[in-house]
DNA sequence: GGTCTAGTTCGAATGTGTTCGAACAATAAA
DNA sequence: TTTATTGTTCGAACACATTCGAACTAGACC
């Protein structure tokens, strides 16, 4: 992997509410059965992945557990895809939040 | 490890300069028996950790081969520190750098 | 059609990072 | 003791990030 774009891993994952968002999605989408998920993180209802490894209403769930305006959270949505750590679909109202996990992969194997 | 820390490392490599300052450190301290080193990280005269896990003249080394002021070199080398990621010290005009595994470890159990 | 919900885009304010050169301190070498 | 080498610290310039509210678009629902 090309350092530039490992850079960009690194600095998407830099911002700690962004961080914060990812491991939601992670945790939610991607994580091996059973793990522990800090309350923290918990979103409301709890509701998860009833597409597997894809979480629905991704937006609104990380919303209704951040302190910060839609236009904010919409921004770090946008740097997370941008550094290809999450890809994101809308099916009408629906959408949907996906995480690579060949990138996760790769930022571990960076440093092997 | 708490989520502010794996922010700061994270934030530490995010710059391409200091995550390039942080490779050659890495590769010529503590990168396993022969591991591959990209020709764009090599230190002139190649001369490495004499003493095991350490590397000598870290900084002139660095100064070496990168194109950037000694005093941005010298507040990348700050940054990395500061992060945990590399420890420092100074005897006379030698200056000894060594990466924290450790450090290393903890990003990759971040996202186990 | 009107209205609600969901998310985007824009502009602005403010904060943080990157980089440099100059001046400095400490050690080594002459 | 002067001079060179090594790295730090300071101030300034500039670039980039974070965050917000307001205005907007598109689909869902009445």
């Amino acid at each position: 992997m090309e350092l530039s774009n490992c850079a960009k891993i690194f600095k998407a994952l830099s911002n700690e509410q962004r961080l914060k968002i990812f491991i939601m999605l992670y945790k939610n989408c991607c994580a091996p059965e059973g793990a522990k998920v800090g309350a923290e993180f918990r979103i409301k209802n709890n509701s998860c992945c009833p597409i597997s490894g894809t979480l629905e209403k991704a937006f609104t769930k990380i919303c209704d557990c951040m302190k910060l305006s839609r236009s904010t959270i919409s921004h770090h949505f946008k740097e997370l895809q941008n550094a290809g750590l999450i890809t994101c679909e809308r099916e009408g109202q629906m959408y949907r939040c996906k995480v690579n996990k060949e990138a996760i992969d790769s930022i571990k194997n960076f440093l092997k």
